[in-house]
DNA sequence: GCCCAGGTGGGTA
DNA sequence: TACCCACATGGG
C-alpha cells in the first residue's frame, strides 16, 4: 500500500474509534503557548495543575509574566516539573512576543517558515514546542511529531530513513495534504492513543506500543 | 520504591 | 555529528 493510503487509513481508524478529540486543550493561543512548553516531558495533568495556578494568580498573559520574577514564575509552576528551566523558557517566550507588542494575530499573519525560524532561536523551544505553537496557537499547518509518533509508526513499520525529528515531519508531510484541520486532529488522536499504552508489559491485550512488547496490533481500545 | 510523562540545551569526544 | 546528562513533579 502506497504510504499515502496507509496514513489515512490509520487516520480514519483513529477518528472512527475517538472522534474528534478539539485540541490543543487551551482557551487562548498564549495559554497554548505557555502549555506547549510546560508539557515538555511532563504529564498534562500536572501541566494542568500549574496552569491553573497561572490563571489563579492571574499571570497567564505575556504582560504579567515580563513582570514577575523567574522564581516566582518557578514556584507558580511548580507541579509541571523543571520549574526553574521551565521558568527561564517561558520568560525568553514572553520576551519574544514582546517584540511584537504581544499581537498575536499580527504574528499569525506571518509567513510560516520564517515564524518556525524564529521560534527555534527562543532559548527553550525546540521542533516539537515550536510546531505545536504553530499548529494550536497560529493554526498553521505543520505537523507536530512526538515521542508517540516515532514510536507507534515504527512498530507499524512506517518510519523515514533518518530517525530524525525534520525526517519525520517530511514523511508526514510530503504524504498528506496541507491542511491545518487534519495535522490537528492526527497528531491529537496519535497522543490520545499512546496515552493508552500498557504499563505492563507482560499483561498486554494489545493495547502496549512499548519497544520489546510482543502482542503488539494497531488494535484500537 | 520504581517507572514514566505530549523535550530541550549544554557539554564532551 | 553523536551521544550523555541535567532539569523535577505527581500518578500508577
Amino acid at each position: 500500500m502506497p504510504k499515502q493510503k496507509q496514513l489515512l487509513s490509520i487516520y480514519s481508524r483513529l477518528f472512527e474509534c475517538y472522534g474528534p478529540q478539539h485540541w490543543w486543550p487551551g482557551e487562548t493561543p498564549f495559554e497554548v503557548m505557555a502549555g506547549a512548553i510546560l508539557t515538555q516531558s511532563a504529564a498534562w495533568s500536572n501541566v494542568e495543575k500549574a496552569i491553573n495556578n497561572l490563571k489563579a494568580a492571574n499571570a497567564l498573559s505575556a504582560l504579567t509574566l515580563r513582570k514577575l520574577a523567574i522564581k516566582d514564575i518557578a514556584t507558580l509552576i511548580r507541579p509541571s516539573g523543571y520549574y526553574n528551566a521551565k521558568a527561564k523558557k517561558l520568560k525568553a517566550l514572553v520576551n519574544w512576543l514582546g517584540r511584537y507588542d504581544d499581537d498575536i494575530p499580527r504574528l499569525a499573519a506571518r509567513d510560516t517558515a520564517g515564524l518556525r525560524k524564529e521560534l527555534l532561536a527562543v532559548h527553550g523551544i525546540g521542533p516539537e514546542t515550536a510546531d505545536s505553537i504553530l499548529l494550536y496557537a497560529l493554526d498553521k499547518p505543520v505537523f507536530v511529531i512526538d515521542a508517540y509518533t516515532r514510536r507507534i509508526f515504527t512498530r507499524l513499520g512506517i518510519k523515514p530513513e533518518k530517525d530524525t525529528y525534520d525526517e519525520w515531519q517530511k514523511l508526514f508531510m510530503n504524504s498528506l495534504s496541507v491542511d491545518r484541520r487534519l495535522f490537528n486532529e492526527y497528531h491529537a488522536l496519535i497522543v490520545r492513543l499512546g496515552k493508552k499504552q500498557c504499563r505492563k508489559v507482560q499483561k498486554c491485550e494489545g493495547c502496549c506500543l512499548k519497544e520489546g512488547c510482543p502482542d503488539y496490533t494497531l488494535k484500537l481500545r
